[in-house]
DNA sequence: TCGTTGACTGTACGCGTGTATAGGGTCAGA
DNA sequence: TCTGACCCTATACACGCGTACAGTCAACGA
């Protein structure tokens, strides 16, 4: 393996672990095994470093999904990632990127938007009014896992990205994805209390009235019980 | 407001845009309007600086969490958060922390998930085969949507914290958490998919067989096709 | 053989960081 | 008036960071 090679999967690796911001050249340098000096001969700066790293593993990434797709004889579950420990691996990677915000992992972050977008278009006709939003939701909490892999790892008393953690977390998605949360009933009514909200708010706008926003979908739950918002009253966050 | 005060909340504030890493404390002390020293004097070191933010923060949280649930005149549609202008800022930081990784942070998503676990309990009795990991999933989404804001926000065209953005979003959540992404067969078609790997896997565990696991749910609709950044070759950076 | 090229090391520079500490005000109570 | 407590500023220090650069060594073509 060439001395370019390791300091490139170093990178990737500590990247992945500890942040960009949370890793130093040095570090890298040291876990290749090779001089400081040589990370920049090869690679340039860290933020040139840091955009080889966003290349090799977007690219590396699409690779391995065409692959996976096309031997695919796995049935297709609707866009879920597969469970390849590289994949995995470089969804880290990707995670990470996504969490501290880099242009080419939000490349990646609207292109996976799209197809399933598309995926959801194709299997679900017109039944889902906005595609665009729902196929946000459906990476957000994909990412969102990988991000969170250290809680909800601890949740769950296993790694999610190890064989049995993995396991009882897809089977847990497959739930998830197939038992709806909301029945008819109060979705319908959450439904009504958005457009409840929306005419409060659009009158609010044109004429000041009092009596703050707070509007969104109930609340609650997450917190345990029920209902939601309720005033908005009171004056700006923290500033 | 007093000094102390003022520098809370610009800690707070900053380390939700830029994390705890990417502020200084200098930064803080400039955005309070107060010289270097008076932080210390106040919150001693950056560290006890954040964790006095990380206690403010989940408590203002817990207590905003609970005044809306008492008065609550919203309809209850399960374990989503509401849309306090307040608690979103909040749960920005909350976020954040996840993300950056605090133990402040892991306790309330932990607590989170255990409200959602009985709410999903409690409303779906015996149904869900695995409340814990289903309620983590749910937890990973709405903290997930926190963390990816501005990627999410670019894909609806409008800030999901704003008023515009959240609506829709909200709608779009009540649409993510009703109809559900994959019907009976296909779920049905993807845990026997995942017996099957579940029985490889211990047989290759038992004794080394080759193969390697790409296994899930399968794959790729998220992804589609086609690569997009070539490779990650290139010579030497610098001269 | 010589000269060039490229991989690789060692060392140094400037800078921003978190931390430490001495000191200047102000105000209440003896 | 003095004294001590506080809130607050200013300055300094050591350290790790990204960056820069001179130089060593081996390979290779003319």
């Amino acid at each position: 393996m060439t001395a370019r090679a390791r300091i490139r999967d170093a990178a990737v690796s500590l990247f992945a672990e500890r942040g960009i911001k949370g890793t130093s050249v040095r570090e890298i340098a040291a876990e290749a095994g090779v001089s400081l000096g040589l990370v920049r001969h090869h690679f340039g700066s860290k933020e040139d470093l840091r955009a080889a790293c966003d290349a090799y593993v977007l690219d590396r990434l699409m690779r391995l999904k065409e692959e996976i797709l096309l031997d695919g004889r796995q049935p297709g579950a609707g866009p879920m990632p597969g469970a390849h420990p590289v994949v995995l691996f470089l969804l880290r990677y990707f995670a990470r990127s996504v969490a501290d915000g880099s242009p080419a992992a939000d490349a990646m972050f609207a292109e996976l938007v799209g197809s399933s977008q598309r995926w959801v278009q194709e299997h679900h006709g017109g039944r889902v009014a906005d595609p665009g939003a729902y196929a946000s939701l459906l990476v957000a909490t994909e990412v969102g896992l990988l991000v969170m892999r250290a809680q909800v790892s601890r949740q769950l008393g296993a790694d999610i990205l190890g064989p049995d953690g993995h396991l009882r977390l897809s089977r847990a998605k497959l739930e998830f994805y197939s038992k709806p949360l909301l029945d008819e009933g109060s979705a319908e009514l959450a439904y009504k209390a958005l457009d409840r909200l929306e005419r409060e708010h659009s009158v609010r706008r044109r004429s000041g009235t009092g009596r703050a926003a707070s509007g969104g979908p109930a609340s609650g739950g997450a917190v345990k019980g029920r209902a939601e918002q309720g005033r908005a009253g009171r004056g700006g966050g923290a500033p």
